[in-house]
RNA sequence: GCGGAAGUACCCAAGUGGCCGAAGGGGCUCCCCUGCUAAGGGAGUAGACGUCUAAACCGCGUGCGAGGGUUCAAAUCCCUCCUUCCGCGCCA
């Protein structure tokens, strides 16, 4: 959500942006925005000054009716003002309504329109016209075949699809034995690389409400992407990042404490709407997953530092686990409406032969501050909205193929990096093993 | 889940319809006094948001957990919800 002040003082540049995002169809929300500003404010107005009103009368009142009790004609005078006063109710009631609508009815609008991107990210209509920027490590293809990674965690009986769809339907796993002990592994890892970074680790809830959805996410991200509890004014987090921001919510942070470096883990649940390719099944594209994430809350003239810092960390943090991967920057018409900037990071897949998104980096700027009302004070008394930042560290079943493909050696047993080896009790292969 | 109590500013806390946007402490800030001190005295201390403004000050409005309602007027009365605490029950 932009300020509504920017819409007021320069609506072009809104515009412009609206356009190098490519959803001209939005173009008419700046005019109706402009004019129901002016509706609101005008309606503001002449509330207060009817209230003014009131509060003015009610105290002489006040006064009269204590003053009755010696003098019996000042009781007169006192109905007279009531009926004085009540006469403006009627008005005000009226006012007090347009209020509610004009305001909410902004906001609506105002929840619909951009944020503002920043001047060096990409114009292009969608996805296709996102940019690499730079590749990390020697994207190598093997002389061997690589199977699909569900026949590699098979083959180590490492996963079990047919239940999991009995269970819980597609989308869903079972993780056995080494492979779902790699899997905390690469979490454990990950969290421990983090807290080196100087992050701060946190679990958080799993759950929220809708209005924290409504904060921290647009409406179609919601929609396509929320599961809610029925008969409760809750939703499964979709990630951590939706309830690590939604914990700052009417929050006025201490300048001194800035930035807040967090490092938080949580399963996710998502709808994933839709029907998605052959290369999405698997662990590729599921209801639930786990995932380490990186949050940094900071003050706005640091947030692009910090959003070079976070991308960075993950590329160090894949080049440890000895996978290639690049920088992919999100072009203006694939930026969610809430960001800034964005870019994934991908990792190489020897089988394909080509990179697939593992980590997704944001800077949102203000979007969610405002919406949540995150600020902070000061060391000059003065108030601002404090800028969000969000990454991954890592999402482990999903990044599991890529872990998996690229240490794959020709005799089918796979390494397991040496720095993930402390978590897996020391072992430095993944064998062949029947499934449980 | 059932029963009971409570939510007032940075903290504690008074306040049951009208000069209450809110007493009194503590804390904090500033000042004064004093050389033996975790002493005494004085002053200040509602921030925030909205509106007005070129902007700021001022003014006005909102604001006593949240949202409704009654009333000329609500911290105060009524309703709903949330949270916390204490019992009982249940459960990792």
């Amino acid at each position: 959500m932009i300020d509504i002040k920017l819409i007021r003082e320069n609506p072009d540049l809104v515009r412009e942006n609206i356009k190098k995002k490519f959803q001209d169809q939005k173009l008419p929300l700046v005019d109706t925005a402009l004019e129901l500003d002016r509706a609101n404010r005008a309606a503001i107005n002449e509330a207060s000054e009817l209230r003014a009103r009131r509060n003015q009368l009610s105290k002489q009142i006040g006064m009269l009716m204590g003053q009755a009790k010696k003098d019996p004609t000042k009781a007169e005078e006192a109905e007279k003002l009531k009926s004085e006063v009540k006469a403006d109710g009627d008005r005000l009631a009226e006012l007090e309504v347009l209020e509610d609508r004009y305001k909410s009815e902004l906001r609506a609008v105002m929840m619909q329109i951009p944020q503002i991107i920043d001047p060096s990210v990409p114009i292009g209509p969608d996805d296709s016209h996102n940019v690499e920027v730079q590749r990390f490590g020697e994207a190598k293809v093997p002389e061997f075949e690589v199977p699909y990674h569900t026949e590699l965690m098979e083959r180590f009986g490492g996963i079990d699809l047919d239940a999991a769809r009995d269970v819980a339907g597609s989308g869903f796993y079972y993780l056995i034995g080494d492979i779902a002990r790699l899997h905390e592994a690469v979490l454990a890892y990950a969290r421990d690389f983090m807290i080196g970074k100087g992050f701060t680790y946190m679990i958080p809830p799993f759950m929220m409400h809708g209005n924290i959805v409504e904060g921290v996410m647009s409406q179609t991200d919601m929609d396509a992407m929320m599961y809610k509890i029925e008969g409760e004014d809750l939703y499964l987090i979709g990630t951590s990042e939706h309830s690590m921001i939604g914990r700052y919510i009417n929050r006025l942070i201490p300048a001194e404490t800035l930035p807040h470096t967090l490092t938080s883990y949580s399963p996710c649940f998502r709808k994933e709407k839709g029907s998605h390719g052959i290369e999405e099944r698997g662990v590729y594209r599921i209801h639930q997953f786990e995932k380490q994430e990186m949050i940094v809350v900071c003050r706005p003239e640091e947030s692009m530092d910090w959003y070079e810092k976070l991308w960075r960390y993950s590329v160090e943090l894949f080049r440890s686990l000895d996978i290639p991967v690049r920088q992919l920057e999100c072009c203006s018409g694939d930026l969610a409406d809430l960001k800034v900037k964005s870019c994934d990071i991908e990792a190489w897949s020897p089988r394909q032969q080509k990179f697939f998104e593992v980590c997704s980096c944001s800077n949102l700027g203000d979007a969610q501050a405002r919406r949540l009302n995150i600020r902070f004070k000061d060391a000059d008394g003065k108030i601002y909205l404090a800028h969000t930042l969000n990454n991954t560290v890592v999402a482990p079943p999903r990044m599991l193929i890529a872990l998996l493909e690229n240490n794959l050696n020709a005799d089918g047993t796979v390494k397991i990096p040496e720095v993930l080896r402390p978590y897996m009790g020391g072992k430095e292969k993944l064998e062949k093993a029947p499934a449980v």
